[in-house]
DNA sequence: AAGGCAACTTACCAGGTGGTAGGTGAATCG
DNA sequence: CGATTCACCTACCACCTGGTAAGTTGCCTT
């Protein structure tokens, strides 16, 4: 695998266990056994970095997006398997999901150097979806963003909360957790659509 | 006031801000013209700055919801009351809120330490309240806390987003989503307890 | 008046931070 | 073959990090 794959591949490990404030790049060179100049080489600079990991997990997110998209016949139905296949992306790449929750809660300061909104289109994308697939109940684009903020407010907090839950109730309820949110998360969607 | 409380309050913001890491003591210390052996005069290490402010953060939400909690009379009308008040208070001291939505992330690394589950006692009273609430509709604890959750996840979620969402789509915008969160949220509560 | 103590201060430290400058050896190419 | 490019290196820089040591100042108590 090329160099620079691995390092955003650690990257984004260590800005989701730690955040973009608590890992050095040196400690990310380290991972990989060679020296923060080789990082640099490759970035420039640790911005560009961290840039490139979002612009990653966006670009994978996007790409199975629009695949699903496409594959759906009506609005409707493309809309609930796009949230419900954006709802397995996110479990089955925890360290993604962090990365975008800090994200979230880090750019009001990175705002000014990096004044790129990689998730933008997303939003964007997901907002006209629900517009489309609920075209009575949704009046407005923001009344289509809210409920679309909300959805994903309900997978996304669930899903970065797992190490507090399994320490707070023990693996044996976070399991019965699992198990009964899939299928109250495709009834929390089908109720904020109807 | 007292000057250890201005530096937990000014901690608080900066940590609510840039997180642990992104944020040094003398950075606290220089927002109140002090220094940082100021600072630790008062909190011996950074690490004790951090638990201070957390426990101030837990008790202030302790203290108001116990307060909520004993005030409802209609299983039901408490536990929506209960709920929309948790909101208002989030949505009132957004500081606080960013600040536990980071320690929800970060905890994974400081799993040791954080052994003061300062929100379990919230959200065991709150499984209680929904299952009195809709006895029906929610057949055991399990499905109980994931419906709570959902809740909690889609007002914590949004509250966390100013930042990002008022320089993604301008405060305009902002304003707007706030304006229809509050009725859509009243929607999503009903929603799920029916 | 004397002593103690809280609330600060300056001086200092070892180690870490992102980043620059200027290489080295190996592969590629005309 | 020589020139260039690439991927990496060592050396170095100015500044910042949390924390220690040792005062200094002014109020409170005895």
């Amino acid at each position: 695998m090329e160099t620079k794959t691995r390092f955003i591949e650690t990257a984004t490990r260590l800005f989701a266990e730690r955040g973009y404030y608590g890992v050095s790049i040196a400690a990310v060179a380290n991972e990989l056994a060679l020296t923060k100049q080789a990082l640099l080489h490759h970035f420039g600079s640790k911005e560009k970095l961290y840039g490139e990991v979002l612009q990653t997990i966006s670009n994978r997110l996007m790409e199975d997006m629009s695949r699903i998209v496409q594959a759906s016949e009506n609005p409707r139905e493309g809309f609930e398997a796009c949230l419900m296949y954006f709802y397995d992306a996110l479990q089955s790449r925890p360290d993604d999901t962090l990365v975008l929750m800090r994200e979230l809660l880090d750019n009001k300061q990175r705002a000014e150097n990096a004044k790129t909104w990689y998730l933008k289109p997303f939003l964007d994308s997901l907002c006209d979806m629900a517009l489309a697939a609920s075209p009575k109940r949704l009046k407005n684009q923001a009344q289509a963003f809210v409920v679309v903020y909300q959805i994903l407010g309900a997978m996304k907090y669930f899903l970065v909360s797992e190490p507090t839950l399994v320490q707070m109730f023990g693996s044996k309820n976070w399991k019965a957790f699992t198990e009964h949110y899939e299928p109250e998360l495709r009834a929390l969607i089908a109720a904020r659509l109807d």
